[in-house]
RNA sequence: CGGGCUGUAGUAUACCGGUAGUACACGUGUUUUGGGAACACGUAGACUGGGUUCAAUUCCCAGCAGCCCGACCA
């Protein structure tokens, strides 16, 4: 089932229509490897060290993670909310995180009141919730958006994967008991497993044990494999899960019933965590409820986040060649690139039709339609900005009879016919 | 935030104390068309401020910005 990501007639588009340009050189102001191919591709514009914008392509990848996640979300419960980045100072002030957040963008405007650009939302939605919540009976509740943090990060880097301002999803859970508490952790845990299977990293993600938790001694983070990653993790592959190294201690391996000399070093990047919160942000601003017993509790809470955009570009890391980006079908920005080669009229007007028939049976198609270029470049275009299938429309083919398909991945395609060609786009999502 | 490096066209680069050159991209035209075509013509550039100098894009200083290493990263 394929969503709709525009309305109106944007399954398609028309690269002789498209503002953006593949770049053929690499700006040297970037590093990491997703950065060089999301900028080469067209994908993302860089503003300021560690900030983005979001071209065409870019933004749609965004949405398709978007997607997966708000269907995941709202699968497990959570109701969809947009908060403000801009955030009352007091708030922060209450919960002393206005001074002790080092990392926190604090602004004044002319009249000199200052606000926080929120780097999480735990000031805000909790104040939110003293409005209505004020019985068990309200219980348990998980609010969840899709939205901009910003973080003052002293030093933005690798691209997507550390900026200043970036996109993430972060839901909040509120609960009675601790044991509701777990019971949603423990199921989140595995929501998370499967966004990540999703969008196409689920055989490099892993479960890892880190610092930070409370109840359970550890927080938990779910790392992807990559070498353009800032953390070090140790995997078991047998039980699939690891442990980071900043826990990384006989103890700690002795209680998760880990062997040492069965775990295997990798770099990685951190996508997603889970905490528990308990009351540390309930209490300041006393949310609480009465149980049936007219007795007054202050809530317990989790929050778990996943950064969109560090996502995008970890899968870039994770499954790029050294020719350009290779998408999941889940979130690439179309299912299939058209290339129209050469400038005979009969293979534009025969390419035009199969645009039109894809288009007709909902398939999302880039077309390259532009006259005049060569065959090579349009190829290395198609490698760099990393559609899953690549179908080429030329003499050759139209001599052939049908279409030449040819995976990413693949070297070599084959001729198929156009509704060969539609049968399977249509059943790969 | 400490240390280092770097700021020349949309991008990537060259040379230079005295008129800034090239490639990609872009525009016009002709040829070309299965792995980043060719030619011709054209558009477009020295981060900001101060100093030295007859003269600064070039040398010096400061600021700003970017990158790298480190620290930091609920």
């Amino acid at each position: 089932m394929t969503k709709r990501l525009f309305s109106g007639n944007m399954e398609g588009m028309k690269q002789s229509k498209l503002f953006t340009k593949t770049k053929k050189e690499a700006p040297t102001d970037e590093v990491s490897n997703n950065a060089l191919f999301l900028i080469r591709g067209g994908f993302i514009h860089k503003e300021m060290a560690g900030v983005y914008s979001y071209l065409p392509f870019g933004l749609r990848v965004l949405k398709k993670i978007e997607n997966i996640i708000r269907e995941e979300m709202d699968k497990a419960g959570g109701q969809e909310i947009l908060m403000p980045s801009m955030q009352p100072k007091e708030n922060w002030e209450k919960t002393g995180r206005w001074e002790s957040m080092t990392d926190l963008y604090k602004v004044s405007d002319s009249s000199g009141r200052e606000v926080a650009l929120g780097p999480t939302h735990e000031e805000i939605v909790v104040p939110i919730l003293k409005n209505y919540i004020s019985s068990y009976k309200d219980l348990p509740l998980a609010l969840y958006q899709i939205q901009n943090k910003f973080r003052m990060e002293l030093r933005a880097k690798s691209g997507m994967l550390r900026g200043r301002e970036f996109i993430m999803k972060d839901m909040y859970s509120f609960h009675t008991t601790q044991e509701d508490f777990e019971n949603f952790y423990n199921k989140m845990k595995i929501v998370y497993k499967t966004i990540f299977e999703r969008a196409g990293i689920g055989h490099l993600t892993y479960l890892t044990f880190a610092s930070g938790g409370t109840f359970s001694k550890y927080s938990h983070e779910f790392q992807t494999i990559t070498s353009a990653g800032e953390d070090t993790i140790y995997i078991d592959e047998e039980s699939s899960i690891a442990v980071n190294k900043e826990v990384f201690n006989e103890e700690v391996l002795q209680s998760l019933g880990l062997k040492k000399e069965k775990l295997v070093e990798h770099k990685a990047i951190e996508v997603g965590n889970i905490f528990d919160l308990k009351t540390k942000y309930s209490e300041p601003f006393d949310l609480s409820y009465v149980d049936e017993k007219g007795e007054k509790h202050t809530i317990l809470m989790g929050c778990y986040g996943i950064g969109l955009s560090r996502l995008m570009g970890t899968v870039v890391e994770a499954l790029a060649d050294d020719k350009g980006i290779i998408w999941p079908e889940s979130i690439a920005p179309f299912q299939v690139h058209l290339l129209s080669l050469g400038n005979d009229d009969g293979v534009l007007a025969e390419s035009n039709n199969v645009y039109e028939k894809l288009l007709k049976n909902g398939i999302e198609v880039l077309f390259d339609d532009r006259v005049g270029l060569s065959a090579g470049e349009k190829f290395a275009d198609s490698d760099l900005i990393g559609i899953p299938y690549r179908a080429v429309i030329s003499l050759r083919s139209i001599k052939e009879n049908g279409i030449e398909l040819k995976k990413r991945t693949e070297e070599k395609g084959k001729v198929v016919s156009v509704d060969e060609l539609i049968k399977l786009l249509k059943s790969s999502i």
